[in-house]
DNA sequence: TTGTAGGCGTTATCAT
DNA sequence: ATGATAACGCCTACAA
C-alpha cells in the first residue's frame, strides 16, 4: 500500500479532508469528541504522516535550517553544531548540514543549494572574505548568521557571532611579557580566506609592540610537520631571551607538540606553550598547557537562538540581528 | 520582488513553462540555441532558483539523507558524518543531521520527522536494542543502512556497517598474555541500550578466558573520575601479577589517564595502557599510547555507498543491502 | 461543526 | 522544437 495521504484518512474516518488537516494541526476547537477519536485511530492505523514536501509548499515556511561549517571533522564545528541543534530542534527545526572544506567554491554551491531548499534561516561559518558571496542569501531576505569568522566588509546588521580573538591575544602578550618572555612565535595554519587566527595574529602582535617582545609569525598551511620541526628548531637555536610558542588553533598544537618531542625541548624549560583549544584534550598532556578556550557549543546557541529571533520576526529578520562577541577562556597550566 | 518561479522566467523569456522546466533539468535535446540562450539570461537576470519543495512534491524524490548519531560532539560521529557527507554530497544529496543524545526516547522522535521529510535514505547509529524501532522505516521501505552498533534481532537484509569488536579484542587479549599481562580490566562507559563495546567486552572475556587471564570490567557510567580513581586503587593494590587497563572508548581514555595522574601510577612500568581511538589524538601523551583504531569517516564512506545503492535500486532497496565488518587497526606504542 | 474547491511550483504526458 | 494541462498532498477561504 502506498504511503497514506489525508485523503485516505479522510474517507477511512468518514470525515472531510479540512477536518482531518483540523485534527493534524491539533486545531480540535471545533470538533466533536467522537469526530477527534475517530480521525485519531485511523491515522494510527493507517501509519499516517504528513508529507513535508506538501506543507512547505503549501504554507511558505520549509521549518528547516542550514548549517555550513568549515570542517566538520574538526572539533569545533561538532560542539558548535550540537549548540545549534539543541536549540532548534527543541523549536521544531530539522538542521541541514553541510561542510565546505574551507573552500570557497564549495561554500557557494552549499549557499545554492540551501537557498533552493528554501531553508527558514542559515548559519555559516564563513569562508570568503568578501561579503558579497552572501549577499543572495540578503536579497532572499532569509534570516542569517554568522558564526567565528567575519567577512571584511559584512554589513552592520547582519548578525554575527563571534569571540574576543584580538583581545584574548592583546592581554596574552601582556601575560607573557610579566612571565619574563621576549619572544613570541605565533604558530597558525590558516586554510581559508578569513580565519578567526587572523584577529589572533593582529591582537599578539599588537600586545607584543606594546610590551616590547619579539613577535614572529609562522604560517604552517602547506607544509608538512617536517617543515615545522626545521623552523622551530632554526628559531629555538638563533633567538636570545626566553620564547614562547602560542599555537593560534587547536590542532596545531597537536603538530607543535610532535616537533618539540622531536627537538627534544621541553616545557616550560625550554621553551613556554600556550594554545588555542576548544575542547581541552590538551589537559592531559605532561602537566597541562596554558589554554585559551573559547566555547563552541556557546557559540552555536548563541547562534541560533538569534536566528530563532530573525525567523519570528513579521517583517525584516535583519531587525533582529545581534553582534555578539563572547569572551575567552583563560586556563591557567605551568607551560609557560 | 518576491521569489521568481517557473512562471516568471517563461513569461520573461517570452516561452512555455514546458521549456524552461527542460532548461533547468538540463534536457537541451531539442532546444533552439536561441531559446536555450534567453532562458539562460533571463534565470541569471531574476536569479531563479528551482524551488526543492515543489520539485520534491512532484516528483517522488526529496535528494535529501537523514543521519542519526548518538553524540554528535564525539569525534566518533563528526568522523562519521565527514565520510558520509564526502560521499553523497556529489551525488546529488543533501543531509539532515540529527543527534540523539544516545537516548531511545529522541531517537523515535527523530525518525518520525525524517519519515515525515521524506528522506529518500536513512543513515543510523541505533540506540534501541529492539529492531522493532525501526521497522516504520522498513514499513515504509526506505533504504537503511546502521552503522556502529547492532540491535539484537536486526534482520538479514538490513544494512550494517561495523567494525570486528570482537574478534579484534579478543586478539588483544592474546597479545597481553604474550607481554606477560595476567589481569585485564576493561574500562567502559556505556550510555545506550546496545554499544559498540559490548562485542569488546565479550571478545575480552573470550580471549581472557582462552589465556587463562583474569578479566575485570569496570562500568563507569554514572559514576565521576573521583569514583574511577578509586575503583582502580583498589584494583591495582590488591592484584597479583601484571596488570593491563584496556579502555574501551576513546573518550574513557581521558579519565583514565586523569585517574593514573592522580594515583601516580606510570606505564607500562606500573600498569599496561591500551586503547580504543577514533582519532589518534593520543599519540602525544608521553610515549604514545597503544591503540585499536578504527576509521570512522571509512565506516561513513561505506555506509553512505551502499545507502546509494539501494535508493538507486528500482525495486526493492533491501536486496542491495550490505553488511560489512572492518578490520581495526592496530597501533603498536610502548605502554604495555 | 463540517465540507468544497483552488492553488502553492514543478514535472510528465500528451499534443502540435 | 515547443506548449497546454493535469496531477503531487496539503491548507484555507468560503459555503453550508
Amino acid at each position: 500500500m502506498a504511503k497514506a495521504t489525508i485523503a485516505d484518512i479522510a474517507r477511512e474516518a468518514g470525515v472531510s479532508v479540512t477536518t482531518v488537516s483540523r485534527f493534524i494541526n491539533g486545531n480540535f476547537g471545533k470538533m466533536r469528541p467522537e469526530t477527534r477519536q475517530r480521525i485519531e485511530q485511523t491515522v494510527a492505523r493507517l501509519d499516517y504522516r504528513p508529507s513535508a514536501s506538501a506543507r512547505r509548499m503549501r504554507q511558505q515556511r520549509t521549518h528547516v535550517v542550514g548549517v555550513i561549517v568549515g570542517d566538520i571533522s574538526n572539533v569545533f564545528s561538532s560542539l558548535l553544531f550540537k549548540g545549534i541543534y539543541t536549540q532548534l530542534q527543541p523549536a521544531g527545526y530539522d538542521v541541514m548540514l553541510m561542510n565546505s572544506n574551507n573552500s570557497v567554491d564549495e561554500e557557494r554551491d552549499e549557499i545554492s543549494r540551501l537557498l533552493s531548499q528554501e531553508v527558514d534561516g542559515l548559519i555559516i561559518q564563513p569562508d570568503c572574505k568578501r561579503f558579497s558571496a552572501y549577499s543572495p542569501i540578503v536579497s532572499a531576505t532569509i534570516p542569517l548568521v554568522m558564526v567565528d569568522r567575519e567577512p571584511d566588509d559584512q554589513p552592520g546588521d547582519i548578525a554575527k557571532v563571534t569571540v574576543d580573538n584580538h583581545g584574548s591575544c592583546r592581554a596574552l602578550a601582556g601575560l607573557l611579557a610579566e612571565h619574563g618572555y621576549e619572544n613570541v612565535v605565533a604558530l597558525s595554519n590558516i586554510r581559508s580566506e578569513i580565519s578567526a587566527q587572523m584577529p589572533r595574529l593582529e591582537g599578539l602582535r599588537a600586545g607584543c609592540d606594546e610590551h616590547g617582545m619579539l613577535m614572529i609569525p609562522v604560517e604552517a598551511n602547506g607544509h608538512d610537520t617536517q617543515w615545522l620541526t626545521q623552523e622551530l628548531r632554526a628559531l629555538t637555536g638563533r633567538l636570545a631571551g626566553r620564547t614562547a610558542l602560542v599555537s593560534l588553533m587547536g590542532p596545531m598544537l597537536f603538530d607543535t607538540l610532535e616537533a618539540l618531542r622531536e627537538l627534544g625541548l621541553r616545557f616550560p624549560e625550554d621553551v613556554g606553550v600556550v594554545s588555542f583549544d576548544d575542547w581541552r584534550w590538551s589537559q592531559y598532556v605532561r602537566q597541562g598547557i596554558h589554554l585559551l578556550e573559547q566555547d563552541p557549543q556557546r557559540m552555536g546557541q548563541e547562534a541560533a537562538a538569534n536566528l530563532l529571533e530573525q525567523m519570528n520576526a513579521d517583517a525584516d529578520p535583519y531587525a533582529f540581528a545581534k553582534q555578539t562577541t563572547l569572551p575567552v577562556a583563560e586556563i591557567p597550566a605551568p607551560s609557560i
